[in-house]
DNA sequence: CTGAAAGCGCTAACAG
DNA sequence: CTGTTAGCGCTTTCAG
């Protein structure tokens, strides 16, 4: 890599001269402009970034720390911060948390200085044991965050949240006004903030109809196909399921097909899940999109505004997505 | 952020001393050096990681250039790379090329100079136009790369690949042996080099079992489950289907048994596909598994020890990484 | 045992 | 119009 130094050399000029010139300064002649420039695109001239960082105290590097990039949904809301970021020449630093709370500090750590401010959405563990010294700590020391989807919602940051409980609510609202009488609520994500906010829009709607609330609660370890197939089995009054996770409403669709129902006539199913996986079930699954792409974007908007806007200190503020229900053929 | 400066005020020495005493060295009095440290604990003293960086011109962070990060297997390289990275003490900066060329071109511009080197894999315009160019100018400027499953056979840098001929060839081995004689291939990967590699492996089982190729080959844009479903109905005698992308073999489970057929005993199926999506078909997919993880961990492992090993110039490796068939419900 | 000084690559205030 | 100088935060050589 060529530096300012060996340019000046070469061209018998000082090293400020050859900055002010490849920065267009009006103080230098033309003539010398040119010939700088010259150089610097024969040499392939690019200034160094960790020179520039030092200097002007900021990486234009962005901190991600997302608890499992395995999660369609996460690694989606990674892909509209990445797009977004790229757009005002921002890099992203990933690191992943793995739901474990020791992981996310050591993350914070580890980016911490390198990177100008952070996205991130708290690990299970995080959540469980509510520990938010480190993100404390990181906010006093000026480095803001912006958390999405699973926030703590006594931090004083930015956030961006999905609108869980409507999403279900309206949901369940939809399948009750297509005269369902039995609506299931099937979930893996029982301890995640997320997955209680959607229980509970279910809940709500179940109450208001009048009805019973219909639960199968599945852990990250057994075997969810095997859970749902005895679900089903068990429970043939079932006409309606509202699923909390990416997988639970295909395996719903599929499964309910299997012992010969039909769906949506005899059993009708809402699931969140991408569009892609959606194609999993036949028929297709009708899903509550949650634009994760959006999500991200909006993070990485509002995070990169408040480091433009240095000067001016913003409060914080939280922006809610709606999610959106997609209607397939796994209802009518 | 305290520095050094401003430690070495508050007790009256050096710079360089409080340097010194903090990086334990010898030369400073213990006295001195406890006084140091409690100091620089009392204030949460952190290197300042950019000004290390400039001095010894090392970022210890790895580029990363994928080229979908929505993509099952790629988001699990990913994860396998962070996470051996992280072991280490390297961060990740991620860019994603969104399968074009030019973006790809712009990845490397961003993070040249802010990463030690890079991981990648190829977009697939990049592989269609076979342009190098711009890892070559990388290569040269001594900023190594590490390319994984999308790779430029030509190009000298160290490769880590998988058996995708041996892989498809044994699957459809293993269903020869079963007896079936019609196995179908189904692809959407068909424009990059391991979608060609997949179906020569086929074509090369079936042509040494002296029957015939079936083939389905499915474009990005078409409606994957129309095509699928469609297909089966036309071609009932197919007893057995390999899939080379990640949804196929689901969606050919699910299809065939939607139309009353019994899978494993009329139809055989074996896909690509992690262990969370085979869940999605009833019964189970038997899938052909990557292990995504290890081949992110090895492109890893060889980047920091050629970074690491930076005096020995080593010789250019290529890994492979063999995959290995998961026998579920879908074969017998 | 401690400190002064140089230097990593760059920018910018100030002199000439 | 061009150059000198200081400084961003740190390490390290060399002097004391």
């Amino acid at each position: 890599m060529v530096t300012l130094k060996q340019l000046a050399k070469e061209l018998n000029v000082s090293i400020s001269t050859v900055s002010k010139a490849l920065n267009n300064s009006e103080e230098i002649g033309e003539e010398t402009v040119k010939r700088v420039k010259e150089l610097a695109e024969l040499y392939n001239y690019k200034p160094n970034k960790v020179a520039l960082s030092l200097k002007s105290n900021r990486t234009k590097t962005i901190g991600v720390i997302i608890p499992d990039i395995l999660n369609h949904f996460l690694s989606k809301v990674l892909f509209g911060i990445e797009r977004e970021a790229s757009k005002y020449g921002y890099n992203i630093m990933t690191c992943i948390s793995n739901e474990s709370l020791d992981k996310e500090k050591e993350a914070i750590n580890l980016l911490t200085g390198s990177v100008d401010g952070f996205i991130l959405s708290l690990s299970e563990e995080t959540q469980l044991k509510d520990d938010m010294e480190h993100f404390k700590k990181t906010i006093i020391q000026k480095t803001p965050i912006v958390m999405f989807d699973r926030v703590a919602h006594d931090l004083l940051c930015d956030k961006v949240i999905v609108d869980d409980f409507d999403a279900t609510y309206n949901a369940t609202m939809n399948l009750i006004a297509d005269n369902r009488k039995h609506i299931a609520f099937i979930t893996n994500l029982d301890n995640l903030s997320v997955g209680k906010l959607r229980e509970r829009g279910y809940a709500k709607a179940i109450f208001e109809s009048g009805s019973e609330p219909i639960l199968l609660k599945i852990k990250k370890k057994e075997d969810q196909q095997k859970k749902i197939l005895s679900f089903l089995k068990k429970n043939k009054h079932v006409d309606g399921v509202i699923a909390a996770d990416s997988s639970s409403g295909i395996i719903a669709v599929n499964a309910a097909m299997q012992y010969g129902l039909k769906v949506p006539k005899n059993i009708s199913v809402i699931g969140f899940a991408s569009k892609a996986d959606s194609n999993h079930a036949i028929p297709k699954l009708t899903t509550i999109r949650q634009h994760a792409k959006d999500i991200g974007a909006n993070a990485a908007k509002m995070l990169i505004n408040r480091l433009e806007n240095n000067g001016v200190q913003e409060d914080v503020k939280t922006i809610i997505v709606k999610t959106s229900l997609v209607q397939a053929k796994s209802t009518r």
